[in-house]
DNA sequence: ATGCCTAACTAAGTTAGA
């Protein structure tokens, strides 16, 4: 089984990218952010013909997620974060999908730092740092992904000169990511690719994309119940390199789980 | 210290992204 995380930076501008994604890489399950779309027009008909159930939570212009299912609908569990239900942005969806629990997140980007912006972020991480360890030890296998809008280390980026007073390199950030991995979620690309870079986002500015300067900053955690399941993971590159492309490109894993084949390796021709 | 690039909203200029 393949789960994916994808920030589409707007799902109306960049559908042809996504259908095409979606088609090539046939993810079973896809986590969205960034749909900049209102509930009613998330386009839910072109993923159903593509083959995708999905739920959402929209807004006028920006944030925005959705959990796709291939073949299948994902059942909404939460559509807020808990302890956050007051939250104006749409920025938090939990799903069960296919036997697992599927959180979609959209951390708070948190620029410019200090100031308001940075606050909430950093009482959004505390919130979810909460809700995440209700979940570390269930006995159901638990995926969060989504644009964490944190760069974990220096090694996770390419260089972080014009960066440091960035909301996503700031300490207080990376405590807060440090403090789940402490809880035990693994975090999936780097249980795969332990001392290689790997970038999942390049800014539109300075050629970015054209020099591989990228961050990683979407991530994948895994429970304790998922961890022992993980075969593989990975960026889907190309996605960035397609006209009028997000600035981020999908982040992926891929799991063996018992009594289920996984479709997008075996049922390939 | 700021712009660079891109999109949404709306109708030229601002806000937000990261």
């Amino acid at each position: 089984m393949k789960i994916a995380t994808f920030n589409i930076n707007g799902i109306r501008s960049r559908l042809s990218g996504l259908l095409e994604w979606l088609e090539r890489e046939s993810p079973d399950i896809a986590c969205l952010q960034e749909l900049k779309a209102p509930n009613d027009r998330f386009p839910a008909a072109e993923l159903e013909k593509a083959g995708y159930g999905a739920v959402w939570q929209g807004q006028a212009s920006w944030n925005g997620v959705a959990i796709l299912g291939k073949g299948v609908e994902p059942v909404v569990a939460r559509r807020a974060l808990p302890g956050f239900e007051d939250d104006t942005h749409a920025r938090y969806l939990e799903a069960a999908v296919n036997g697992l629990l599927v959180a979609c997140l959209y951390l708070p980007n948190g620029n410019p730092q200090p100031g308001p912006k940075f606050d909430y972020k950093l009482a959004w991480f505390d919130c979810f740092v909460a809700h995440a360890k209700t979940l570390i030890d269930s006995e159901h296998p638990v995926v969060l992904a989504g644009d964490y809008n944190v760069v974990p280390t220096d090694e996770d980026i390419y260089n972080t000169r014009s960066w440091l007073k960035d909301a996503l390199l700031q300490p207080e950030s990376r405590e807060r990511y440090a403090a789940l991995i402490e809880q035990g979620w693994t975090d999936a690309i780097r249980e795969i690719y332990a001392d290689e870079r790997v970038y999942t986002f390049w800014d539109y500015f300075r050629h970015h994309w054209q020099t591989n300067s990228g961050l990683r900053i979407d991530h994948l955690l895994l429970n304790r119940a998922l961890a022992p399941k993980l075969r593989d993971a990975g960026v889907d590159t190309w996605v960035r390199d397609l006209p009028q492309a997000s600035d981020h490109a999908p982040t992926w894993i891929e799991l063996e789980l018992q009594g289920r084949r996984s479709a997008t390796s075996k049922t390939k021709h």
